[in-house]
DNA sequence: GTTGGCGGTTCCAATTGATGGAACTACATC
DNA sequence: GATGTAGTTCCATCAATTGGAACCGCCAAC
């Protein structure tokens, strides 16, 4: 491990999430620093177009090359921009908070966002991130890897309650995904926040592969049994729709992806 | 400088640019590095959720971390979503590509883009970057910054022609940057790439400050004098419209900022 | 006007930690 | 099975980071 870069990588990380521009015994503080390591840190930082300095205060922040970059690596800047009409309609015709995630190891990272007009307690941020099996798009990509136990466990560790309904016990997850698989999209039941459920479906590419889920954020106030019976039909028909405009085909309405089909 | 930071900010640099994955020979020979070097600072950026490494070809790319703090950073989020719909009637009106672009440093940086249905030569993409002193929206906000001669040298360093009609006089840019300020949008005549035009005008905040710009690409063909003059029309009022939707306030039309007209 | 405190920046000697060559392993090709 | 390519591990060398100390500029209090 360069400890130097790994120090300069936390630094950077810590930088780009303060809301106003840090200074060097702040930084210093922050990590436990000399004022002279946090101070050619930031410099290299900065002559490295990583970060910016005021010059009348000399603070610091996070250049844009951050935001240059993330563009870029946003392999699913493509997924976005194909899908993004497609969710619209969906935002549409329900009217409650939409969202497009990917899977990033354990969390999943929001990609798009239609909010709804009705107020919401969710608040979910695009690049924002969520653990996966506590979110109904991190469970519909998670069912639809069909990882066995073992994976699964591998790929989340330890598995933390972050509501009182949060599923922290291993089988029950696997048990929750199956049954996601067999109907076809996931429900969160305030399991990341408290008064917010939501809805999520995986969207497939032209090789099958789960690439991205569409989510829905609804008030438990409006999650009724008859409510998420109409809002699935929804998503689910989106989240064909979605697959659809990224190649993917399929003989019949299933949301089981070709290949896996072919294999079972 | 922390050479150990640099050189992993570089690779990190390098590998989001890449379109492919990347391997630890192409590192270090991109780099003239040792493999072991190319392979511990990528281990590194791995550790730290800079990048990912493919399990079964061992390959890495840059992960979604930075997609992920480039949202955060880009405090200009905020105006982007604010602006979108106001940019998007523009769009509408006019038929020609249109972008929302903020300066950084001698650069400017695209935040937004509505693609036109006609086919352009121009091709830009969010995240992307181009000489402020050679596109039109750089220049409107170059403009509004009313630099003097010597703050814009500071700023823009060497001018270099990347077309044969690039404006690479400092004085003849400062006299285009006054009349700009004078006509209120900027211009563009294939001076960054040959075929392509422009306008802009710039954006202020609740402050007056000159915050983005709105920018118009349009084809050499469709770029008559009386195509300019109506398509500047649009876009100053566009312009004025995104203003006032950060809660500019001016009491005519007139797109110079509050306080600057006061101190005028 | 002077003093004291804070914080940014510079400098430098001590030593930590990066470096790259060599060796080992894995895998594919001939 | 031999050969070549590439990923990874190991380790002695020494270049580079480290942090204390000093300097400087700024501001507030006295």
């Amino acid at each position: 491990m360069d400890s130097t870069l790994a120090k300069g990588l936390t630094i950077l990380d810590w930088l780009a999430r303060q809301p106003q521009p840090s200074r060097v015994v702040d930084v210093a503080a922050t990590f436990g620093l000399a004022r002279s390591n946090a101070h050619r840190t930031l410099q290299t930082l900065v002559h490295c177009g990583w970060a910016v300095q005021d010059a009348p205060t000399s603070a610091y922040r996070a250049s844009l090359k951050l935001f240059e970059l993330g563009a870029l690596v946003d392999a699913s800047s493509d997924l976005k921009t194909r899908l993004h009409p497609v969710l619209a309609g969906l935002a549409a015709a329900c009217g409650e908070t939409i969202h497009l995630a990917v899977l990033d190891g354990a969390e999943i990272v929001y990609l798009d966002k239609f909010d709804s007009p009705l107020p919401v307690a969710a608040y979910s941020r695009i690049g924002g991130r969520a653990p996966a099996y506590c979110v109904a798009s991190g469970k519909a990509l998670l069912a639809a890897l069909r990882h066995d136990a073992a994976a699964l466990q591998a790929r989340l560790g330890t598995l933390v309650a972050h509501t009182p309904h949060s599923l922290i016990d291993l089988s029950r997850l696997v048990d929750e995904l199956e049954r996601t698989r067999r109907q076809g999209y996931a429900e969160n039941r305030e399991e990341w926040r408290l008064g917010v459920c939501g809805l999520g479906a995986p969207v497939f590419n032209a090789l099958g592969e789960p690439v991205a889920a569409v989510g829905m954020s609804v008030p438990s106030i409006r999650f009724s049994k008859a409510q998420v019976r109409q809002f699935a039909a929804l998503l689910r028909a989106c989240a064909r729709d979605a697959s659809l405009a990224l190649g993917y085909r399929s003989a019949d309405s299933d949301t089981t992806p070709k290949i896996q089909r072919r294999l079972a």
